[in-house]
DNA sequence: TGTCATATTCACATATTTGCGAATAGCGCT
DNA sequence: AGCGCTATTCGCAAATATGTGAATATGACA
């Protein structure tokens, strides 16, 4: 524990400026707190919270007990091989619970989207 | 198309049988369709929808492009290991989608439901 | 510019899921 | 009992996700 120490300045808001960079870049309002986000991907949702929680990829890494790269690859937006049993230790690191709805698609009639 | 007929009264209704079967087994009440089951385990889920949409683990089968057995596996209870790609790919032989939620476990507080 | 931390991508070994057939059990019906 | 259909379980090959480290961007800050 003696060797990770950090500046105060410096790095302690790394996550803040990548919080920023991410949804100034790709969204353009800050999502408001409470919505879950329902159209987006696994890739995003996981990203967003992530950032939300404060975390950097490597933090997020130790908790869930793999490496980085494996985060990373959850979360680049191409990837759709999830396993629900990774989201699920991601989800228990980040105090959440996965819940699994099947929505009709009804194609057809399409209700009003929101 | 010729060689699968099938008598009318003897094994047409054969999914019935099961579905009775299903919810009266484990269920007091048979569901009201509009509700998600959102407290069902995966297994219980994927098994609902499949006999609401009044199919056989052959149909599904069938449609999702494997064998039964597969179907099966998905279905047992203790089984955790689905991966979002089967999962879409159940969902969308029964005109669905699937929607994935992150939702607090909020260790604490506890905010009303819904 | 240089440094630091983060994120991304690559490659490979390992672990896990899927695909599949065959055998077994259960239930309804004649 | 026997038949027919469904569901379950087993084993193994093939496909896919994960674990991992190293190398390569990218951005922030001094």
């Amino acid at each position: 524990m003696a060797k990770r120490k950090m500046r105060a300045t410096a790095t302690m808001d790394a996550v803040t400026t990548l919080y920023r960079r991410y949804y100034e870049g790709r969204r353009e309002r800050v999502w408001t707190l409470d919505e879950a986000g329902a159209t987006d991907s696994v890739a995003q949702k996981l990203t967003g919270l992530r950032l939300r929680a404060g975390m950097t990829q490597r933090q997020l890494a130790h908790l869930v007990g793999t490496t980085p790269s494996a985060i990373c690859r959850l979360e680049s937006a191409d990837y759709e091989g999830h396993s629900l049993a990774m989201l699920n230790r991601i989800a228990a690191a980040l105090d959440q619970r996965v819940e699994l709805h099947f929505v009709p698609v009804s194609r057809g009639k399409r209700l009003k989207p929101s």
